[in-house]
RNA sequence: GCGGGUGUAGCGUAGCGGUUAACGCGUCUGGUUGUGGCCCAGAAGACCGUGGGUUCGAAUCCCACCACUCGCCCCA
């Protein structure tokens, strides 16, 4: 057990699992497009200010704990991106798509990094599908990115899922909504664990989702965020609401949801699979109209969504959905060494010429038909083609199906065409 | 940082104090001369997570550590 392993919270993603991944990447891609997203991508690696400023002085446990960083030899420290919105605002105002046709729909995929506890849907690597409308406040935005969200689960096949939504105010409103919070909690000070009186020290609004026994009755009475916004925060989401309902979308208003973060307001969303375990949120988004000016930029709003691949792959397997397989070759090529190998490679490669997809018998000596028929046989593989020296001195091939075991002589210039007839 | 669970061949498991650690799947070879699947025969593959201890004897009991895993914290 010496040998080299990987990291701690790291995953290899074999050819297997691999086909979950293309095919949820292929289904989102497509349903992006049908929104009118385009694709970018961004940098895996960025100066470490973006995610600081972004992310806030209130919430330095992130900088402090979670992200991967390296400091260069010039002292700069360079991190590993934590999550994608920051470096898609960045890109935003860096290349000016803020004098693009507004508002500009972007979508991504990739890995993000985050120094955290591994356990059930939760690596220190993962890889998400995001998608985000800059430039634009309209209530329509929201439910674009939510419909595409939606939208691939549905597309995939998943059944039981949920749409969890929320309000959480803006600069204007929240401040008011804390002070009722705390008000109402400093009232049940007795009645909180020692981890939730920490963290109304520390971000109350925490509370609201904690895992506390007890908590659930508790919270039942608590000030809700709902109740105390703003004019402009409360039409934007009746306005939101009202379009959900027209297009018949339930959702859940789950009055405990919320972001940890000063950027985010108003509209806060996740899709729920309670079968994964605790990290339940498959995906989690809303608008962070507070984000490009924390970063120095001018002020745009947004909203958007991450989609974690790890999580909706755990949640198809869990739902039973299977990906369709993708393409093998299906043509086996053998051969006696010799002279009748360089023939086997000469066809193999004609073959794929003709778009044919081909595998060819490996090997070093003289192999055994037995085996290359074997090997053929694990393969999906649906014509064998045998070239021996009987068949080379005529000029053809020998075609065996491999369904029902009859075999034909081919002349080998005829191979491409017989084979395309007969796939 | 804090708890629970688990660590035996590539994978899934059995063995739970006594001799060369077993089974299934998978892999490889063979069952005459150039022919797969089924079947048959055989082979390779495990320092039984690591280190200590108890014992005449330990994969089996005890301790520590490590790894994996689930959960808490946190969750941009």
């Amino acid at each position: 057990m010496s040998s080299i392993q990987r990291l701690k919270g790291f995953q290899d993603v074999l050819p297997e699992d691999r086909q979950y991944w293309d095919y949820l990447m292929t289904k989102a891609t497509d349903l992006a497009r049908r929104y009118g997203f385009l694709r970018i991508d961004v940098p895996v690696l960025e100066t470490n200010s973006l995610f600081e400023r972004g992310v806030g002085t209130a919430s330095d446990f992130f900088v402090k704990k979670e992200m991967y960083s390296i400091e260069e030899e010039d002292g700069e420290v360079v991190t590993m991106r934590p999550e994608f919105t920051a470096g898609l605002v960045r890109a935003y105002v860096q290349n000016g798509l803020h004098n693009w046709p507004q508002p500009v729909k972007l979508f991504t995929f990739g890995p993000i990094f985050r120094r955290e506890r591994p356990q059930a849907g939760r690596f220190r690597q993962h890889s998400q599908f995001n998608c985000e409308i800059m430039g634009e406040t309209d209530p329509m935005a929201d439910l674009e990115v939510m419909l595409i969200a939606i939208g691939l689960y549905r597309e995939i096949g998943y059944s039981d899922l949920t749409f969890q939504l929320n309000s959480i105010g803006c600069p204007v409103c929240k401040p008011g909504y804390l002070t009722a919070l705390e008000a109402f909690l400093a009232d049940h000070r007795e009645n909180l664990s020692p981890t939730d009186r920490e963290r109304l020290q520390r971000n109350p609004l925490r509370i609201l989702d904690s895992k506390e026994t007890g908590m659930e009755e508790l919270l039942a009475g608590a000030p809700r965020t709902i109740d105390h916004l703003c004019d402009d925060c409360d039409s934007h989401f009746s306005e939101l609401r009202r379009l959900l309902d027209v297009l018949e979308q339930s959702y859940t208003i789950n009055h405990r949801l919320v972001r940890g973060i000063d950027y985010y307001t108003k509209t806060a969303f996740e899709v729920w699979d309670q079968r994964i375990g605790a990290q339940a949120a498959l995906c989690g988004g809303g608008r962070y109209d507070g984000l490009a000016e924390a970063i120095g930029g001018p002020p745009t709003p947004g909203v958007g969504f991450g989609l974690g691949i790890e999580r909706a792959v755990l949640g198809m397997k869990e739902e039973g959905l299977v990906p369709p397989a993708p393409p093998e070759p299906v043509v086996f090529v053998t051969h006696f060494s010799g002279e009748t190998k360089v023939a086997a490679v000469k066809i193999a490669s004609d073959l794929r010429g003709l778009g044919i997809g081909v595998r060819v018998a490996f090997a070093r000596e003289k192999r055994s038909m037995k085996s290359q028929l074997r090997e053929a046989n694990k393969f999906p593989t649906r014509f064998a083609i045998i070239v021996g020296e009987d068949e080379l001195a005529q000029g053809q091939v020998t075609v065996r199906s491999m369904a029902g075991g009859d075999q034909v002589q081919v002349p080998m210039a005829d191979l491409g065409p017989w084979l395309q007839a007969a796939l």
